[in-house]
RNA sequence: GGCCCGUUCGUCUAUCGGCUAGGACGCAUGGUUUUCAUCCAUGUAAGAGGGGUUCGAUUCCCCUACGGGCUACCA
């Protein structure tokens, strides 16, 4: 038997968790899901200079909204802890000092001014500056490959700032593997020697996800592309330490809907759809951005939109819950390529939702977006959703398409009352508060009977009649079907209405 | 610039060498709705280009182009 399956959700808290870190978190999750495995939550936060308070709060609620939660990480100790990486800085030197005895790693005492120096003058030749094997040690770096024991003694003793930088192998191919994306050959000389313990005392990315990986006992590695660069530098820090190193899976990025480039989160306000799952308010400017939650948005289809965002079953089922989607996830049928966000396609399957939503649940939701209808019998709210939900996207479209049942028109649409009222509608109308009045509408069938009755009868022609009546009833030239109307509103608010068109011409 | 990854309709994608290249979103048209929307039907539209390998390439290999990512004491 292997070892259970245990995968890892590690953000950095610098700011709201966007629709591509859920889309990592989710397919984590169903991987772990699939495989009766453990779904990890890890904060990374090593860089105080960018640590956002209520950053890890927004991860986890977010989570908890998507019905992604994960079964060990902050508050949720699973024996593996503590799982923020603030919290292991003891850890991570240890490791450290490891390296350094085993000459995998060496002090660096470059200043960022003198490196920075470094880069522009490259930059200038229209060269890469690197700090690897081309330049380690000849001469213009400063660090323990250079300096004698004891110079590298007096300059920590004396409290000079150092990092610790991975000495990278010279001349070696690396076959590394990727579940999606198969063997990958890396030449080492391309390699630089990357900071792996900063001057702060803190680790970088690189070893803290490391030695965390290890410790915590993942067993695939499940993150974004971006980081496919760096999978030489991972897998040869396993080697260093003598650790077996986990399988590895990059996802395809999630790209902007127009344009070049991923989807970053300043795309949001500009255009014009969520970027984050939740709201979040911006600490230091107090703007609030609106999540999918607040844009009415159901989790389910978030979910199910963002799945089918480099991955499909193969087959064309398109609608799965969460659990149909752990039934059928497979990382091997996870896309290489970014895929395009798509706002239309996610409104698609909001609509689905929306119809699978059943009406008791809508209203309350309903009332609570209208407080002016908080009076009104839910029986009623009830019927009126019944009527309009199928051409609602959002909850919030709701009221947008129901108004009429709660209220009479104050203002009548221009271009209905043009198209609609003729020379004769007058009398008609007239004649038709008479019909209603005497009308029996005690049901719908009733009611329609007694108008339809009259118009035949009278060879009058239903678009005389029903049009006009529909402007009455609506204000315009839309909604539902207009008898479904006028029963529910009752037909003394029905002739009330009629009245007030005929009285407005 | 260097390194790495990628490339099928406008978009998300199916195809594990046999394709009249399938589905979904979008869009268009028609039907239903005596309105609008929904819904239904139909249509629209693709293998980046060039070389190989092969009886046969969208599928395998190479080159070019294009796209993307990384290139910090950020993750």
């Amino acid at each position: 038997m292997n070892n259970p399956i245990r995968v890892r959700f590690a953000p950095s808290p610098t700011g709201p968790l966007h629709i591509g870190g859920v889309r990592t978190a989710l397919f984590n999750y169903l991987f772990a899901k699939k495989n009766g495995g453990t779904f990890v939550l890890r904060i990374e936060d090593t860089d105080q200079n960018r640590y956002v308070k209520g950053a890890e709060d927004y991860v986890v609620d977010a989570l908890n909204w998507c019905n992604i939660p994960f079964d060990e990480g902050p508050g949720k100790e699973g024996g593996f802890g503590p799982y923020r990486q603030s919290e292991r800085k003891h850890i991570y030197k240890k490791h450290v000092d490891l390296l350094l005895e085993n000459n995998n790693a060496y002090y660096a005492f470059d200043s960022a001014e003198s490196l920075d120096k470094e880069r522009k003058n490259h930059e200038e030749r229209g060269k890469t500056f690197i700090y690897n094997w081309h330049n380690r040690t000849k001469g213009r770096l400063v660090n323990s490959l250079v300096l004698s024991e004891k110079e590298v003694q007096d300059k920590i003793v004396n409290g000079d700032d150092y990092v610790v930088r991975f000495l990278a192998p010279e001349g070696e191919t690396l076959e590394l593997s990727d579940l999606i994306r198969g063997q990958i050959k890396i030449d080492t000389n391309t390699l630089d020697d990357k900071v792996l313990f900063k001057s702060d005392g803190m680790p970088t990315y690189h070893l803290a996800n490391v030695v965390d990986d290890y410790l915590m006992e993942i067993t695939h590695v499940i993150r974004g592309e971006e980081w496919l660069p760096s999978l030489a530098l991972h897998v040869l820090l396993y080697e260093a330490f003598g650790w077996g190193a986990p399988e590895f899976a990059h996802l395809p990025l999630i790209l902007k809907p127009t344009g070049k480039g991923k989807l970053s989160k300043r795309d949001g306000n500009k255009l014009g759809f969520p970027v984050f799952p939740l709201r979040w308010e911006d600490q230091t400017t107090g703007s609030i951005l609106n999540g999918y939650k607040e844009e009415g948005y159901f989790s389910g289809a978030v979910i199910n939109f963002l799945a089918f965002l480099g991955w499909n079953p193969g087959t064309e089922q398109e609608i799965f819950n969460l659990e149909g989607l752990i039934d059928r996830f497979d990382l091997k049928k996870v896309n290489k390529a970014g895929a395009r966000f798509d706002p239309d396609k996610i409104k698609w399957f909001n609509h689905h939702y929306m119809q699978e939503t059943g009406v008791e649940a809508l209203v309350p939701v309903f009332v609570n977006e209208n407080p002016q209808i908080s009076s009104i019998d839910p029986g009623f709210i009830e019927l009126v959703i019944k009527l309009v939900k199928e051409r609602a996207t959002f909850p919030s479209d709701l009221w947008g398409l129901s108004h009429y049942f709660f209220k009479a028109p104050t203002n009548y649409n221009e271009g209905a009352v043009k198209k609609v009222w003729k020379d004769h509608s007058n009398e008609l109308m007239v004649q038709l508060i008479d019909v209603l009045s005497a009308a029996d509408e005690s049901s719908i069938d009733t009611l329609q009977g007694a108008v339809k009755d009259w118009i035949t009868e009278n060879g009058i022609g239903f678009g005389k009649v029903m049009m006009p009546l529909r402007v009455a009833l609506v204000g315009a030239l839309e909604g539902v079907d207009v008898f479904d109307i006028m029963f529910l509103i009752g037909k003394t608010e029905a002739i009330k209405r009629i009245q007030s068109l005929i009285d407005s011409n």
